[in-house]
DNA sequence: GGTCAGGCGGAGAGCGCTCTCCGCAGCCGT
DNA sequence: ACGGCTGCGGAGAGCGCTCTCCGCCTGACC
């Protein structure tokens, strides 16, 4: 259309073209109290023979918004000197979370901006950062349970919602799945299923997602008259999915039901009993978390409780444009509800 | 530090406390010119005692420069209505490479914006956004082999890199991992571990990263004198491995090597074959392709290609960077080496 | 001692946009 | 018929920064 270097069209150039004043194209092109039709019609005809599109950089120094929103991947454990590799970003996790958020910024014409932040040092300048013009407001995606970052957030008095109840409360929105639920929907389908000797692979005992659903899981169950279920702890990775089910079995040796506390463990887990020979789910019935992937890759496919990640990172989207949008706006939550995937291993 | 809505120091407030003039602090922040050595220094007190940052946006706007690189991934097909839910997203492929690019850019300071673009009116939207301001430049994640928008990026005269041969020649950089070679490797290995009968699951006979990878396979299977090679076409999906598989050997039923273009598909493979009672690696040996998390969690563990994708990626903001600073800079076009890891599939 | 070069810091003009303020019509009410 | 109100569009002041231009001061050289 032009060439190079060619200085780009503004909205003077528009105005001229249009015969009339910046206001008014401004005031055309951003919708703003009732312009002459006729007027109205020029501006456009303007706009689109000059290819004119508004400077962000210009509109965002006079509005005071960016029209972006940061994401933020709190990744505080160890990877300090390269926490950009950290597994997170191979998980199935963080492509549905960008995912669903994208769905609910596109519409609104709001960028999405990824921040990952290591080491707390990063942190004190992130927030600087986020204060000047980085962002208008962050979805926070924290992986670490004592995690500093929302609250320093809530402090700054930046808009920001959290995905994922944080470990201690803060002033901050957060979308949340009902874990304790979730995991209890698998308690009932493991009894229903008629079995008795039912055990669980927790995930890590700090994280909050993951303390829910060890506490919905043993409430489930000794409601159902089970007040012990023998369990051990993994980290959410595949291999220590592995692990734990050998341990578990170790100690276990009968056991013919398992609740998984995700699927990339189920996974593990699943390999494990193909390979000692236990039929699934003849002999034991596997039960995982998320419905992620994962789920459908297993063999066989993985029964499993669906955690509607998209629909939760569009909602904080939502909630975070309207926080914008009206700072005055209260704190909410708001928590999904899980539902039970059944497939092949129960 | 500072209450909600206080207005935030500007250049001004620093220089003033400083005792100098809004130059010379910019000066200094920016490291131009030597400026007098106890001046730099008062201006920095200044600048840490206001807690002063930067005004992006400002800054920007003279500079024409945003300090933003936007990752566009292209995805053309069907997903119109909601191309965010594409499985793309949960493909291991896409964190590995985000991961990649944020290595590199955030020594750099510089911000990754992702946009999506499915339509091909959106094509169009997003290069006008692209000119004026939203990023200084793009590397382009294109998933559709008759993609336009590389072509449009070079015709807007837009800096760019490609990851991935581009399937048509386009004035862009690019990076790539030398697809043929790798598929020479896992041939190599196949035949070098005593296999006769081998064949491949390939993908999508249209993208180039295929085609190369179909291209090397038969070269090298016919350089080992084997100028037949039994093939079914995939789509890279895991499902796709699995309809593949079967497809295969129900054709040959006595395989005993297959090269599988993906590791999501050969994971479908692997879960075929076990299906079907056949040993692996004693009756029948895979290769995969990519080294992705899926090749770990496979049972058992995956022999395959190693993609570099992290490093490309790295390698493909560096190129860009280096591009945005110096735009006589002529393309170029780094192609990486594969590497086989052997683990237990063969 | 005079001149000139060079280094350093200040003044101030803009970058492209939004938005307030104001003026000018046209129309209503009395 | 006249004042005032309302609706619409223009003028122009910035938003916070960078960078050019210029002036001052110091030091070196003749």
């Amino acid at each position: 259309m032009t060439t190079d270097n060619a200085r780009l069209p503004t909205l003077e150039d528009v105005a001229r073209l249009a015969g009339v004043s910046r206001a008014t194209v401004s005031r055309v092109i951003n919708g703003i109290r009732n312009v002459n039709p006729e007027l109205h019609e020029v501006v456009w005809n303007a706009v689109n023979a000059t290819g004119y599109v508004a400077n962000r950089a210009a509109r965002s120094l006079v509005t005071r918004r960016t029209g972006t929103i940061a994401l933020v991947v709190s990744d505080s454990e160890s990877h300090d000197d390269d926490p950009f590799m950290s597994r997170f970003f191979s998980d199935p996790f963080f492509g549905r979370v960008v995912g669903g958020l994208l769905s609910a910024l596109r519409p609104a014409g709001v960028q999405l901006a990824l921040q990952i932040v290591g080491a707390d040092q990063a942190r004190a300048r992130l927030v600087g950062d986020l204060r000047q013009g980085q962002a208008d407001g962050s979805i926070v995606l924290s992986l670490h349970p004592g995690d500093t970052l929302p609250q320093l957030i809530a402090d700054a008095g930046l808009p920001g919602v959290v995905i994922g109840r944080p470990a201690r409360p803060v002033p901050l929105s957060h979308v949340d799945v009902a874990n304790d639920r979730g995991a209890a929907l698998a308690a009932d389908h493991l009894v229903a299923r008629g079995r008795r000797r039912i055990g669980m692979i927790t995930g890590p005992v700090d994280v909050p997602a993951s303390v829910d659903r060890i506490a919905g899981f043993t409430s489930a169950m000794a409601r159902h008259g089970r007040s012990y279920v023998p369990a051990v702890a993994g980290n959410f990775t595949h291999e220590s999915g592995d692990r734990a089910m050998r341990e578990l079995l170790t100690d276990n040796p009968d056991l013919d039901g398992v609740f998984v506390a995700n699927d990339l463990m189920a996974q593990g887990a699943l390999s494990v009993l193909q390979e000692l020979g236990r039929a699934v789910p003849d002999e034991i019935a596997v039960v995982g978390f998320d419905d992620s992937s994962a789920a459908l890759a297993a063999r066989p496919q993985l029964t499993t409780v669906r955690q509607p990640l998209e629909d939760m990172a569009a909602e904080a989207a939502r909630l975070l444009l309207a926080r914008v949008d009206d700072p005055s706006l209260s704190t909410t939550s708001i928590v999904f509800e899980p539902t039970l995937i059944v497939r092949a291993t129960t």
